[in-house]
RNA sequence: GUGGCUGUAGCUCAGCCCGGUUAGAGCGCCAGGUUGUGAUCCUGGAUGUCGGGGGUUCAAGUCCCCUCAGCCACCCCA
């Protein structure tokens, strides 16, 4: 038997869930700095919220919901508070609205994390991220289009092509209450006609039974009443200016009165993006709609609102399946071989940075050679040489690695002119943030 | 919560069906190829609780059981 010592059990990211490294990351810098930029220029700001609110907020809005029912990280604090991981992002943004009661239109982002209690699978994780926009205290028509407009205009910044937009209206809160009862009651006709795992949900989700996709139910509901067939007047009214919206900006879409959406807080307009690229069942990559009736509910004024939540794991998985959107390439312009101890490198290096270059360096004192293989697989245009002789010399060979052009010698108090002619792309001054 | 498939070096995997010397490959990593120069090429090197536990056996990465994890699907949703 081995005397050895026993290593503990490395750790692992707990199930559903996993880290995202470089490269990967800088995707995930990229696509938010995206969105950031585009709905900032229609005047939304960033909201940060908490991780984990008060679980009445998430259970008064959608306490019919799997999503709070059987999915929510819930826990009591050391103060016996009960508390929730937040399962999606708009309940949070409309208890803060409710709490800070800011003047409207009130339009808000954020990239936050969303956990569901959930078994994985492609493109479904216990801990999601999602960008989403919130637009409070407005009931314009024109608002939800402008929403759909930042997704639809976000998606096709990526590159992403084969997404398809569908809409839905459940009219006024009336409309709906009066429709899930017509529906729980045409079905309960037809009970035995639907799939058992349906029929199970009448009760409840009537709603649900609609969207469901299975063979024997589909076939039972293709005469179901519809949603858009008993719109109030006021609700049909406004889904037609959402639709002539979308229309005089060109954005495609298709009508489905079938669509149901997670939460059950929607009035008026509701909307899903759908990838057609990706072949997993979590085809979904976006969605939101009009929530007339939940501040409201989370004790604050009546308000309506809008938003939608995409999710970033899922943008990137289909902007992988359709070949778009890439990792940024690297970001280092030089990078410093020192083959003298490496005190040169860490003067010249952090130097540098302060000038606002971007600069690596080898460390532990390696070969030269292994120092130049790290160079070139940084990324690095040039590399910045000191031997024994440059050290003597108070200078450094400038070496480009990526052209074919000769190497030279530069003294050392000349080398942040020289590299910045030699980068030839303006370089920010050190007072000024990067771009 | 239910079901299917899979777990062997950092990564991708072979070996398992037909148990048997020090467990392999490619990539990656490290070093060297004469005295200071990368991406090619050549040579050499390091690294494995064969997911974990139990069992069968003279002997288990290989067979059996349990368990955990990953993937995929149901469900649900981003």
């Amino acid at each position: 038997m081995s005397e050895s010592p026993s290593r503990p059990e490395p750790f692992k990211a707990p199930v559903g869930t996993h880290d995202v490294l470089p490269p990967e990351s800088s995707r995930w810098q990229a696509l938010i700095a995206r969105f950031a930029d585009r709905v900032g220029r229609a005047g939304y700001g960033l909201v940060q919220s908490p991780m984990f609110e008060e679980i009445g907020v998430f259970s008064r809005v959608g306490e019919g919901t799997d999503v709070v029912r059987k999915e929510m990280y819930d826990f009591l604090d050391k103060g016996e508070r009960h508390l929730a991981l937040r399962p999606e992002g708009t309940a949070s943004v409309a208890r803060a609205f409710v709490q800070h009661r800011p003047t409207t239109p009130w339009k808000v982002w954020y990239a936050a994390p969303s956990f569901r209690y959930e078994r994985p699978q492609a493109g479904r994780y216990r801990q999601h991220h999602q960008l989403g926009v919130e637009a409070l205290g407005s009931a314009d028509p024109d608002l939800d289009v402008e929403v759909i407009a930042l997704l639809w205009d976000f998606y096709a910044a990526l590159g992403l092509r084969q997404i398809e937009l569908v809409i839905n209206s459940m009219g006024t809160a009336e409309d709906r209450r009066a429709h899930v009862d017509r529906i729980r009651l045409w079905l309960g006709d037809r009970i035995d006609q639907l799939d058992p795992a349906d029929a199970a949900k009448v009760a409840d989700h009537p709603m649900r039974v609609l969207d469901s996709k299975r063979p024997v139910t589909i076939a039972a509901i293709v005469d179901a009443p519809r949603i858009t067939d008993s719109l109030s007047p006021e609700a049909v009214a406004h889904f037609d200016r959402v639709r002539a919206g979308l229309d005089a900006l060109g954005i495609p879409y298709r009508v489905e009165p079938r669509l149901v959406r997670g939460l059950d807080y929607y009035t008026h307009t509701t909307f899903e993006f759908i990838s057609h690229a990706l072949d997993a069942a979590q085809s979904t990559i976006g969605g939101g709609g009009r929530y007339d009736g939940l501040v409201e509910s989370l004790g604050g004024p009546p308000t309506p609102g809008i938003g939608f939540g995409t999710g970033i794991e899922r943008v990137l998985l289909t902007c992988e399946a359709e070949g778009v959107f890439p990792a940024p390439a690297a970001a280092i312009d030089l990078y410093v071989v020192d083959t003298t101890g490496g005190d040169a490198a860490r003067d010249i290096a952090v130097d540098l940075h302060r000038h606002g270059f971007r600069v690596e360096r080898a460390y532990d004192a390696r070969s030269m050679k292994s120092q130049m293989k790290t160079a070139d697989r940084s990324g690095a245009r040039i590399a910045l040489i000191i031997g024994s002789d440059e050290l003597a010399a108070g200078i450094v060979t400038v070496r480009p690695l990526r052209e074919d052009q000769p190497q030279r010698t530069v003294a050392r108090e000349h080398l942040v002119a020289e590299l910045r002619t030699l980068l030839s792309d303006p370089l920010p001054s050190p007072s000024e943030d990067h771009p």
